[in-house]
DNA sequence: ACATTAATGATTGACGTACTTCATTAAATA
DNA sequence: TATTTAATGAAGTACGTCAATCATTAATGT
């Protein structure tokens, strides 16, 4: 009942512990014809070695670090409170994380802290990205320097970033479509789209799942201009008010990135009824779905995502396999009811 | 950079290793001033014991069971998939799963099943449970005896279960309702539910969480007696068919249990537009989405459930504190667009 | 036949913690 | 003061694997 150890294995296959121990490890100095003994006693044995044990013996110890934005958004200080979190939970496992918020939408600031943290980046990075040569050449060294490197929440594509941790942007543009698709009753009307910046990709991508599905399901609808809000709540709140004065024909609302604080209040303080779609998981869009402001909220776990990129950075430098199935990200859709 | 050991706080503390491991595991014969003279040097240096180490100088392993339904059902073919593939997985941290299905909706199997493992059953035990008094005192005894027991999927309350595994059955319902209530354009109608039995909690349990939303939010919404399908496909297909012949006025239909196929089966062979909001993500469903029939499922991720059932079970064994927030299960929608 | 190389065995000391035994010291009680 | 009791130290073995060393044996080439 007890667990087959590898010295179990060496004894049913005829051969020391430290055959076993090379082939275990894929260490050369085997022949084809004894390898092929020990796997097959390691077979019949059912051994699976012990990883702990292995881990404890290599005195293998992981550093990584997290380069987060720094902006005003609840999101992302939900990030940082979780790779807190994180950090004290993995520290048990001999994980070290340490995190470095950077100013928002900021090529360089990324590229400076990068430079500037040097060989003590330790063994994995994982990067909000944004959209810039800079960064992108600035990941390319780091992989060149042996350093994995993971992109986090917003992907900068065609670097040498070795996988995205993050939810698939367009899809959740395409989700707010086809909810608000649905949510909408009125036989024609216009659609209002609210946004952080035209510089961050995933806005981007979700405007774009978003127009796919309006343009190719919902000819009653016409979807407005974007207004871009700079993620910034007072922002948000003089645009939307003005293009909500101007149009009385306003049917629904997605909005896609930061500043909702500034649409929730803007809708409340307005008479039109109007079908609404945000982004993030704040107190204010929860009071707003309870109060029905808001219809739905699609949401990406915070949690979630750090905890995934931790394990993924892992294994990355584990040369061990990805469980790509548990590690992709779900858009989460909260209406009232289901509130965590 | 090295990590922290117990030898290094001894030394900070100026005690002996032997009394920081008294400290450590709570052994008693250690004044209370050295207690604090060791947790503040402990805090003083970071000090985070190794888990990995300790488990293995413990020498502990565990040993978990799952009793679960062997239901015709996609979802608990599912289920049992994914405690195999657990099972792989956790085999490497010295924790080893066995699993047992049994004929589904029968009490009577579940308690011979514990009865007939008896010490076999390990640890832990983590039981789709079926209301019932023999179930309860089967578990109740279980727990005297020292086994941890949690359970999953389907709960069984007043019970001595520590912990119940699965999403929140009621929330579930009234998810449905508020999402039929927005989908539905019709001024008024009838809407059908279609359940598997009225002996499962967990259906019971939706139906309600449905019924609260429609007699609150809904006046315009008629809800017609529940079909109860027996989970299976044949049996739904024949009574929903000839609901829908009888009744020209239905506009929604939630199915909240087993039998999901025969639901679109009939949906699709019928003419009237419905809104459809079913359960579980099969082939048939998913299809169902994409092709329009289906306009949102409710889904419990049976991944997610498994690999939590053993969390929890082995915090329990390990007397850990349990993080409640990661360890809620969520009860995720999808539409065409967020298909995994 | 001898030197060279490759494959394997045998042994040992980590890794960080758990747990036990035995000895020692200090404090409390008679 | 003598005796018991409680608190602590010192030292060692174990857990399962890694990794290094050195010795031994078998296969290969010259």
């Amino acid at each position: 009942m007890s667990r087959v150890t590898a010295q179990d294995v060496a004894e049913e296959a005829g051969v020391s512990l430290a055959t076993v121990d090379r082939v275990l490890n894929k260490r050369k100095g085997v022949r084809s014809e004894t390898i092929e003994k020990v796997t097959s006693a390691m077979d019949r044995l059912d051994f699976v070695r012990d990883q702990t044990a292995a881990n404890l013996a290599r005195r293998r110890s992981y550093r990584f670090t997290f380069i987060v934005s720094a902006g005003e958004t609840s999101f992302f200080s939900d990030i940082q409170s979780e790779i807190e979190a994180a950090k004290s939970h993995v520290a048990k496992e001999r994980v070290d994380i340490q995190m470095l918020a950077v100013p928002p939408l900021d090529p360089q600031a990324i590229v400076n802290a990068i430079e500037r943290l040097g060989d003590d980046i330790g063994d994995g990075l994982a990067l909000v990205a944004v959209e810039s040569q800079a960064v992108r050449d600035s990941v390319n060294s780091l992989r060149a320097r042996g350093v994995r490197v993971v992109t986090f929440i917003s992907d900068i594509p065609n670097s040498q970033r070795e996988r995205f941790v993050g939810i698939d942007n367009v899809a959740a543009g395409r989700v707010a479509g086809s909810l608000l698709k649905r949510f909408i009753s009125a036989p024609s009307g216009d659609v209002a789209l609210v946004a952080g910046s035209g510089t961050l990709r995933d806005h981007c991508e979700r405007r774009m799942g978003f127009e796919q599905v309006m343009r190719t399901e919902c000819q009653h609808l016409n979807v407005l201009p974007w207004i871009e809000g700079e993620e910034m709540a007072g922002v948000v709140e003089e645009k939307l008010s003005q293009l909500m004065a101007d149009n009385s024909n306003i049917v629904g609302l997605y909005s896609l990135g930061g500043g909702t604080r500034g649409v929730i209040d803007t809708i409340n303080s307005a008479k039109q009824k109007i079908s609404v779609v945000t982004t993030e998981l704040s107190k204010h869009t929860r009071a707003a779905l309870i109060s029905g402001t808001v219809d739905a909220v699609l949401v990406q776990d915070p949690g979630h995502e750090v905890r995934r990129a931790v394990r993924v950075l892992r294994a990355l430098v584990d040369d061990a396999p990805i469980n790509e199935k548990q590690e992709r990200i779900r858009i989460e859709i909260f209406v009232r009811d289901n509130l965590p």
